[in-house]
DNA sequence: TCCTTAACTTGACAGTGACAAGATGTGTGT
DNA sequence: ACACACATCTTGTCACTGTCAAGTTAAGGA
């Protein structure tokens, strides 16, 4: 937060909220290093520093993007009756982070952002448990593993199919949702 | 065909050949308009006749991909004895083709390539159709769409995450993709 | 034969990521 | 209080990108 100095202050911050700004504003193809220096104030070449590459920038980006993904199935889990309702309130979560925030979300699963950054690790690692647990509660703890994977596989495969537009337009994607969502218990070998 | 004129003769075939050719040896990184240009043996400029933007060149160029994919699942199914068994031939095929075909997949299914070619959209419609009937011929005709958007949702969030890395290292990649092949059936309301 | 027109080249422009070298503070040890 | 090491930021440059404009070449119909 300080103002105008010669140093920042706290210009890694600084940009990877820009970046976020610019992604949520004008999409993928604006977020460049120079877009998030300008927009930070700084030179052009001061991220430099902070990120010896565009691609670290970008996965400290998508990193926030999975903060606010893991709190957000967080949230729409927590009042969930049973471990299969909660499974299913997570994917039903799931896709819709996806569609509401499909920029970051390009970016959490996107080839650019190799899995370089400490912070981007952790919090990955952070996402898997959360669903492994979810998965260990409802279907017990044999091959939790696999059938997580599974769930995370089915429900991530319906999200970005959907916002990229690789399903026919004569498809109903909400009746596949709410069919996949309800299969989801099943894919795990427990009933509904 | 036409060796060495003015005249190319056929750039526009020779264009979408060297992308692929880069994508194959250099990755996607390395798949720029001019790129192609110099493969083709054409000046930086000699693409804007035929393709009107890289996003234009680019969609073509993962329309071969679609085209090979198509023949690829049709391969690995041809020989299925049941319905069912073919449902999971092609979903093998599919991840196999992802894994030994990785760039050009990421391509197919990237945002970048947004659906303008008239080339894309007819092959990539071709693929669902495919899919469709197979689903429809293991399932019945009821909710066919639905289904098949489930089967091709896990299937391709599958071979997305794992090709990405999106998978913590612990996880077994094989016994999860057996069963999640194994559970294809079952996805579309059938015994294995 | 000319001449219209598609196909290609040359040249330019703004924008990109990365690097090098210089400028400017910040803080630490004395 | 002071000097000095060092992190941080700036300025300038480079090769590269996609796109556009204007000129050049060849092919094919009148």
């Amino acid at each position: 937060m300080t103002a105008k100095s010669y140093h920042h202050g706290d210009l890694r911050d600084a940009l990877v909220k820009a970046g976020r700004d610019i992604l949520e504003a004008d999409g993928e193809a604006a977020l460049t290093l120079r877009a998030c220096a300008r927009k930070a104030g700084v030179s052009h070449a001061a991220p430099q520093h902070h990120f010896a590459t565009v691609v670290d920038l970008l996965a400290d980006i998508a990193a926030t993007g999975f903060e606010e993904f893991v709190k957000a199935l967080d949230d729409v889990s927590a009042s969930a009756a049973s471990p299969a309702a909660k499974l299913k309130a997570m994917g039903q979560g799931y896709v819709t982070f996806a569609w509401t925030n499909a920029a970051v979300y390009r970016l959490m699963f996107g080839s650019r952002t190799a899995v370089k950054s400490e912070r981007l690790h952790r919090v990955m690692v952070a996402a898997w448990e959360q669903l492994a647990i979810c998965v260990s509660e409802a279907a017990g703890p044999d091959d939790v593993d696999a059938k997580a994977a599974h769930v995370w596989a089915a429900v991530h495969g319906f999200a970005t199919l959907t916002l990229e537009r690789r399903l026919p337009p004569h498809v109903d994607q909400y009746r596949a949702l709410k069919l996949m969502i309800d299969g989801l218990p099943l894919a795990i070998g427990i009933r509904a």
